[in-house]
DNA sequence: TTTGATTTTGAGCGACTGCTCAAGTTAAAA
DNA sequence: TTTTAACTTGAGCAGTCGCTCAAAATCAAA
């Protein structure tokens, strides 16, 4: 009963945060997230507070899927830079087509929050601090696995994954350069082990 | 008279441009538009049809603006990947507390139109696509003068480019971690001429 | 100075927004 | 079976949205 109500919030959050991550905050009506979530608006506001409530906690929601994402592919690999690859792969190019974006939705949340003192925009800085700081120990391992040589910190390792990550998302949120993604994503893994 | 109109609409686009890279499309109301350009709705319906309209005219006024602020650069640089790196160097560091967003423009118009039909997201597509064959022919021009090796080709050093770019722009859309934006701009000219 | 064309103005329209709340429904406790 | 507390419903409010258009202002030609 408790479990059947709590996976029923959870359900919608993660429904809401799909249509979150697709159009983005403002461009997603109440009448939009009453439609992909079904509920009426006296349970919404009920369960979530405001429309800005249940957006943080799809947003929180969506950060925690993405980590599972990625400790699945490491249970999945004897390494840890192979693991983080076969993510990166995973999300660029397999989850293209059903994803409801190719671009990150915490990029997204940081791209569309121009107000510095906006509580959404720190929300997206605080979580991808945090997801900063999970890389950061990942390659602290993968470091000490001497998968990588070390000369760089792990902190380092992880702000350039978290640029090229970033980056290669945004490059590939078009159609029609679909045969450029493995080979751009090989170079990022060559030169992380270069560095 | 002629040039005074004209002059006039571009300061408008200009000042619109601004608000909109700020804002997003969505975020910025016809009323903020009317404040910001001093325009009556009458005016601007008959001057630009449409809310969409004056966006599309200034999309591509920004566009203009960094083809010029790189043309610059490379006037004042003896070679084309140091002027590049003075641009870089300018748009992240110098120009940010000046700028509407640390984020370009282009890429926040590419993440806020998320229907593949919309004709503002199409456009955000053809004009980083002319942005990238423009910086094709920057590369084309660095290998003739053997600035790069060549093992690589033009279209290659423009997507990394493009990529590092964006990256780098999107982490550094934050307060707090101004230190780290000469290093990892050295890194990415640095890789780059290693490519 | 008068005329006619062009541009500017801003009140306000219909649609849509986030959200409220009284009434209705449900289900467990008494 | 009755009571009561928790939850759901959806009509609808107050405010904002993009935009229109008749009236006023402006300006160049006659």
């Amino acid at each position: 009963m408790v479990n059947k109500v709590k996976f029923e919030r959870e359900t919608v959050v993660r429904l809401a945060s799909q249509l979150f991550w697709e159009k983005g905050f403002n461009a997603t009506s109440t009448r939009d997230l009453q439609d992909a979530i079904n509920m009426r608006p006296g349970s919404i506001y009920s369960a979530f507070g405001s429309k800005e409530g249940l957006y943080i906690e799809s947003l929180k929601n969506y950060t925690m899927q993405i980590e599972d994402q990625i400790k699945t592919c490491l249970l999945a690999s004897p390494t840890i830079i192979g693991g983080l690859q076969t993510f990166v792969e995973n999300v660029i190019i397999k989850d293209k087509k059903n994803a409801p974006s190719a671009i990150c939705m915490l990029v997204k949340a940081n791209c569309e929050f121009a107000d510095e003192d906006s509580c959404l925009y720190s929300l997206s800085l605080d979580l991808s601090d945090k997801f900063e700081d999970y890389l950061s120990d990942l390659f602290a391992q993968a470091i000490a696995r001497e998968e990588l040589k070390g000369e760089v910190s792990p902190k380092d390792y992880a702000r350039f994954f978290k640029v090229q990550f970033t980056g290669l998302r945004g490059y590939f949120n078009r159609p029609g350069v679909e045969e450029l993604a493995q080979p751009m994503i090989d170079q990022m893994f060559k030169i992380m082990r270069a560095l």
